[in-house]
DNA sequence: TATATATCGATATATAGTTCTCGATAGATG
DNA sequence: CATCTATCGAGAACTATATATCGATATATA
């Protein structure tokens, strides 16, 4: 789904990486160097929801779990959830299913939310303060660790008891905890100035919930958060799914 | 990912989309019913990026935009934005592209963001509060006219300048009100009982903000938003891209 | 007025993702 | 102990999506 942008203009070091090279690289990983590489977009979107079930079963006290339970509860093809459990290097059993206990540590190496992440976050506005009182990001390896904001009247405030910084004080943050995952949720007109800063700080992956594509070198990886596009998809399905 | 075997070929049904959208320019057929039917979902969650950008560029006075720029600036390929744009039925023309004030009417009247759909919304904890006060649904063709909870201490106050009520208030209130969308936002614990409210009360699209797979009747449409999909991808691409 | 070219739209190829098919297995069943 | 069967895992077949290629065209430029 993604490719190298090949059109680049006028650009001084196109190449960034050669995704031909990777049998040399050797991720010291964790779960399983290869299969890793193989997992496409779409089955590590669905990787978080089969984790939320295994973690509800797991307390239920379930010790296995097969493939087509995890698929009817998600509407989904048996196969398509045996394929997608198979990047993590696990395998199951006939007639049994998988470990749930073993499952649960897979995916979330897979996905490194085994051990917390750090993140801070920039703009305190409804959206902002949203995230910041969410209780699920612990389940997701995620700790909001500061939270940030240019308006004097937020500065110094305690918002879903944080105590919300002035921007100045996002690199010297950032560098002293060595976070390096930034949350923007930033009003449009102040969302580039505040990833520049995010990128000055040491940020490599920014989650971004503005409308804007964001300028930014290569190196940092740019997860954008769209609300527009679920609406759009609900709007199209209401209006042609009934015919 | 598909719908079922319904594929329905001729449906003499499926028009009573060009009454609405005449006012505006719209050429011989806009949407064009066929076109509809084959836009894939991949396609349908761009075009709302594509609809900001046009109107920031129709606020600049831009008449025509062409496929190259609208891609560029996200960082996609021009054919992909052309193909997506013929989805619309609109047409550009050699070396200028397409009218952007044409172009915002067709997307809208595609996803039916032309004339306001009102929604309620379940929920006002952390994340509804922060929906209810999100100014960029306008924008969206959304309004939400209703907002729900079941506790006490909610009811009766006023959030984000709009009256909380209880949840037996919700089915005569969507039904007085034609509301036939609705926005979830409610822990997990209380998704299914809510949505089946929902239902009774006669909504036909759920956007669901809660990580549970909802047991919905045939007919209507639920849309999952999980902010741990995007955060898994990203967390992915952290851990994989440098290597 | 003639030419150059950026852009469109259509068709073809490549890649990612999903579904189908089937033999193999290990626990359940009698 | 022999048989049954739900499930796994691997590969093939199919579909959706993305990328490449190319002729057609209308505007800008000479």
């Amino acid at each position: 789904m993604k490719a190298k942008p090949q059109i680049v203009k006028a650009g001084p070091r196109s190449q960034a990486i050669d995704p031909l090279l990777q049998g040399a690289i050797t991720p010291a990983g964790t779960p399983s160097p290869e299969a890793v590489q193989k997992a496409g977009a779409a089955c590590v979107r669905r990787l978080p929801a089969y984790l939320q079930l295994l973690r509800v079963l797991q307390g239920e006290g379930h010790e296995h779990v097969s493939g087509t339970v995890l698929a009817s509860t998600h509407n989904l093809e048996p196969v398509i959830v045996r394929k997608d459990l198979a990047v993590t290097g696990i395998s199951g059993t006939p007639r049994l299913g998988f470990r749930v206990t073993e499952l649960i540590a897979a995916i979330e190496a897979f996905l490194g939310w085994n051990n917390q992440t750090k993140a801070v976050l920039v703009g305190v506005g409804n959206l902002g303060t949203a995230l910041l009182g969410y209780r699920g990001f612990e389940n997701l390896g995620l700790r909001i660790a500061g939270a940030f904001d240019s308006d004097p009247k937020l500065i110094g405030t305690w918002v879903q008891g944080r105590h919300v910084q002035s921007m100045p004080k996002l690199p010297p943050f950032a560098r002293r905890l060595g976070i390096t995952l930034g949350v923007l949720t930033v009003p449009v007109a102040a969302a580039q100035e505040a990833a520049d800063l995010m990128v000055r700080a040491g940020i490599l992956g920014i989650w971004n919930f503005t409308p804007v594509k964001l300028q930014i070198p290569d190196g940092v990886v740019v997860q954008k958060e769209d609300l527009a596009e679920g609406l759009a998809v609900l709007s199209h399905r209401l209006r042609h799914s009934r015919s």
